[in-house]
DNA sequence: AATATTTGACCATA
DNA sequence: TATGGTCAAATATT
């Protein structure tokens, strides 16, 4: 069913005003959440001052309040003619544009399909394994045939992102040499409460990694498991929906994972620190680009 | 009907 | 400008 179902207004608030809210809350929590480690970590590379962020913050309550204050009716301008490049940014990050502006600490959005800014590659890291599965739930969002390799790569993010503003992400394509294995590359923490199965398999080769704002040390191997959320315990499992694409499919991984399940979030992988499980192995590293800004668009 | 995936368009970056 | 990352309408699945 299409979303433009939604055009039947007067529902208290329509899906994507909701979308809005949600999204304009996941920014200001980013916003919270890059300030915070700014004020821990001042000597940090984050790309934005600390009086940037809070206005960030600010701008986010205040997008949110109006949205919730707005009366919908408005919002729900009824598309049915879905013509692709008159496609109405009201949803997502192109949704501020119609009457409120963001600072222009952070620009306003263009509007449009395909408006986004692409978020900056720090906290990276690359798994070969068997499967493309880890048990989290993923969302995918698009799909691509690259250059490099002659099958396609495929695009997900962390299914609760618009519930909790997880913003794990996470590309998968097979290997060009072994098409039996997938190739993970991972982009931000999980920081929703969903976590890994406890009887997880492993993905083990660790391949690269890429980690800009800790580099302490860490103490033993649990601590570089990278898929775990920094900021809540193990609640719930909310079992992996299988993220396997056309060509991305997945198998079970092997237990040697749920010991790693202690990942302090303060204690991120070193760099280059190359971990092997048998015969697969993952690889932490660090990335060195300068402004490196994991945060999506501050829009 | 709600939720997830596919797919081409659009945009940022190198 | 080419390439790859993201968006979102259309479509498929649950």
């Amino acid at each position: 069913m299409k979303k433009n179902t939604l055009c039947s207004e007067n529902n208290d608030v329509s899906w994507k005003k909701k979308r809005r809210i949600i999204k304009e809350l996941v920014q200001g929590q980013e916003a919270a959440t890059q300030l915070k480690l700014l004020l821990q970590n001042p000597i940090g590379d984050t790309s934005l001052s600390a009086e940037e962020l809070l206005g960030n913050v600010l701008t986010s309550f205040a997008e949110t309040l109006s949205l919730l204050a707005s009366n919908h009716s408005q919002e729900q301008p009824c598309r049915h003619d879905p013509s692709p490049s008159s496609a109405d940014p009201s949803d997502d990050y192109s949704g501020e544009s119609h009457n409120m502006k963001r600072s222009n600490l952070t620009p306003a959005k263009k509007v449009g399909r395909g408006c986004y800014k692409r978020r900056r590659s720090a906290d990276t890291w690359t798994i070969v394994s068997l499967t493309a599965d880890d048990n989290y739930t993923w969302r995918k969002y698009g799909q691509k045939q690259i250059l490099s390799s002659i099958f396609p790569r495929s695009y997900f993010r962390c299914s609760r992102k618009y519930e909790e503003g997880c913003r794990a992400i996470k590309q998968v394509q097979k290997t060009q040499e072994n098409p039996v294995m997938y190739e993970t590359t991972y982009t931000g923490m999980h920081t929703c409460k969903s976590t890994p199965n406890s009887n997880n398999n492993v993905p083990r080769l660790l391949l690269n990694s890429q980690n800009h704002h800790h580099d302490s040390k860490v103490s033993n191997e649990k601590d570089y498991y990278p898929i775990i959320s920094p900021l809540t315990p193990t609640v719930t499992q909310e079992h992996a929906k299988e993220d396997s694409p056309s060509d991305v499919g997945d198998h079970k991984l092997d237990p040697v994972w749920s010991d790693l399940k202690d990942f302090e979030p303060s204690i991120k992988p070193s760099i280059n620190l190359v971990k092997n499980f048998g015969m697969d192995s993952v690889h932490f590293g660090t990335h060195d680009d300068d402004d490196d800004d994991e945060f999506q668009p501050p829009l």
